[in-house]
RNA sequence: CGGGGCGUAGCGCAGUCUGGUAGCGCGUUCGGUUCGGGACCGAAAGGUCGGAGGUUCGAAUCCUCUCGCCCCGACCA
């Protein structure tokens, strides 16, 4: 591509509304473009670069022996009605009419038309496994969209699916999706996380989300740093503590405490402190007040511990629980006495000689025991803290945030029954196929991928997903000019795509851009250089310049871009 | 949906409080000088001041409504 006739805006200021690393890098280096909150336009480099990831997610997902289909993105509305989702997506789905005022929708996402094709074909154990994907754009009206490419409401998505005669198959194809998406993310050299993750809306027996380390993720996941556990932080637990800080001796009986004004957990450790000796957040049982359904719950954690609203919600039955704001005497909770149900976390449970809140203004109750001075189930309920041991080998947790750019389900047959996609065993018995469901965000990716590879000077793309494999520069003159042109067709034979700068631009701004734009190798063509016969490379991951000898510069470039 | 911020030229911003000829930098165009790290001189083009309504002799500026974007939260495969 010659620059001068690329379709290649550049911007040397980042425009406002990108605060995010990835959304302005992008947008400076002319890749993609805003249409609105969540929508995106992909420029001539933004596809090549969108393309090149879907192509190593094709060529994996066909390794893995997936077959690639498309579905139709406008969908009628009577597919998600089958499995109730019609209602379940809520506001999330965006939903249309036809001339005829038939309902449709757009795909946020396709179980229940892949699972209806599979019915409409598949009848006979014969005929499975199968998994069968497509990359396609799919549609969710976030309620807030953000970071430019991070969570949009169009996006390119590959989703696979898989269509097992029994569990254990169906475990099968779900590891060999595992590994495919190793393969993936290893390619695309991302650092990245397996984590266990909740399986949520879509239903089904377990799933597993492939996380790219990044700060300006979304998730919070906890790892292990010993050994290869990891966990959303929704689901994460943490092996049991030893009971803490039990102190030797009779436990006297609970003393109330006048602790005027003292709310949170640190300003009791203050007030405490001077009067209990080596009194830390753990020994205070904190108590906060949820909603579940109509039904008031008391959760209770250790001071240094927070609620995880997700296991909370399962130790009590409900769908979700809903934290009461301001509920009576605030900061001055606690389970004793208190007449709705209790829920205490392990931990707390363990706290032999606890201090909380005794259920009036100013107030707190020392020497107080679940069990003794209150009673609660006691379940998992709390967050995973930096530094808790870890379930699997007692290492030490450690706390990141992740991108989630990849999501694997064991959807059991969560579908197939209610769309009652059955085939027949061998006995001639009907049963229902056994599915599997998953997902790669391939935009997602493009900005993942710049979230954890850039620099000061711009993008910096790995050579598997770079537009162009090599920039040629020739920085002013009629002999570089001439040499360039001349590398850029040799190049070309070569099979390797290249850039070539011939604009009529200062040779600073040229190598400002061709650092924006990332393109890993870098060939500058100028009279200091030719002087000694020689071309200069730059790659721009590491920095490292080399001069080769124009003679052999073809060969030198081609071997360093097969090398990298 | 709750809280906060912002909409003025392609991009970044000033001007709004205190109403009175719409500005600056970058970019763009033309001419010239330059040419290995975002050059310099000169000239020029480019704006329904997000939109609608109102107040006023007069509105980017004040009032009302509305739309959009960003951030935090809620929410979310």
């Amino acid at each position: 591509m010659r620059y001068s006739a690329a379709f290649l805006p550049t911007l040397r200021e980042t425009p406002k509304e990108a605060t995010t690393v990835s959304h302005a890098l992008l947008l400076r280096a002319g890749y993609i473009r805003m249409v609105g909150a969540g929508l995106y336009e992909f420029l001539p480099l933004g596809v090549r670069v969108l393309q090149r990831i879907a192509t190593i997610i094709r060529e994996e997902m066909d390794r893995a022996g997936a077959q690639e289909v498309l579905m139709p993105a406008v969908l009628p509305s009577e597919y998600f009605k089958e499995t109730g989702r019609w209602d379940k997506f809520g506001p999330t789905l965006f939903r249309l009419h036809d001339r005829k005022h038939g309902e449709y929708h757009l795909a946020p996402t396709h179980e229940e038309i892949i699972t209806d094709m599979v019915r409409r074909e598949i009848k006979s154990y014969r005929q499975l496994p199968i998994n069968l994907y497509q990359i396609q754009m799919k549609y969710r009206d976030e309620p807030r969209p953000r970071a430019g490419l991070l969570r949009c409401r169009e996006f390119l998505m590959k989703d696979a699916y898989s269509f097992d005669v029994s569990p254990e198959a169906a475990r099968k194809s779900y590891d060999a999706m595992e590994a495919a998406y190793h393969r993936v993310f290893g390619r695309l050299g991302l650092q990245y996380r397996l984590v266990a993750a909740d399986s949520g809306a879509m239903g089904g027996s377990g799933s597993a989300e492939f996380q790219v380390l990044a700060q300006s993720g979304e998730d919070a996941i906890a790892a292990c740093t010993a050994c290869d556990y990891a966990a959303n932080v929704e689901v994460a637990t943490a092996a049991e503590a030893a009971a803490a800080s039990t102190p030797s001796g009779e436990l006297p009986a609970p003393v109330r405490v006048h602790t005027p004004g003292a709310k949170t957990i640190e300003q009791l450790v203050a007030f405490f402190g001077d009067r209990v000796e080596g009194v830390g957040a753990d020994r205070f049982l904190k108590s906060v007040v949820y909603l579940a359904g109509d039904e008031q719950v008391l959760a209770v954690v250790r001071g240094d511990h927070e609620v995880n609203e997700i296991k909370l919600a399962r130790a009590v039955g409900a769908d979700e629980v809903h934290w009461v704001a301001e509920p009576e005497h605030a900061g001055f909770l606690g389970p004793v006495g208190w007449k709705d149900k209790v829920v205490v976390d392990a931990a707390a449970a363990a706290v032999a000689d606890g201090i909380t809140g005794a259920n009036e203004e100013d107030h707190h109750l020392q020497h107080v025991r679940h069990g003794r001075d209150f009673e609660g189930t006691v379940a998992d309920i709390r967050l995973v803290a930096k530094g808790d041991p870890c379930p699997r080998c007692g290492g030490a947790l450690e706390l990141y945030r992740g991108i989630e750019a990849g999501h694997i389900f064991m959807l059991g047959t969560h579908y197939t029954d209610a769309m009652k996609a059955e085939f027949l065993d061998a006995e001639g018995t009907s049963r229902p196929i056994v599915m599997g469901c998953y997902g790669i965000g391939v935009s997602r990716l493009v900005a993942a991928v710049v979230e954890q590879l850039h620099d000061d000077d711009g993008l910096v793309w790995p050579s598997e997903v770079a537009p162009y494999a090599v920039i040629v520069t020739p920085l002013g003159g009629d002999e570089p000019t001439a040499v360039a042109e001349d590398l850029y067709a040799k190049l070309r034979e070569r099979g390797l795509t290249v850039m070539l700068d011939d604009r009529d631009e200062r040779p600073g701004v040229k190598l400002k851009d061709a650092e924006l734009l990332g393109i890993p190798l870098s060939v500058r063509v100028g009279k200091r250089g030719l002087k000694d016969g020689n071309i200069e490379i730059k790659a721009r991951r590491s920095g490292e310049t080399s001069f080769v000898p124009l003679a052999g510069a073809v060969d030198a470039i081609a071997d360093l871009v097969a090398k990298s």
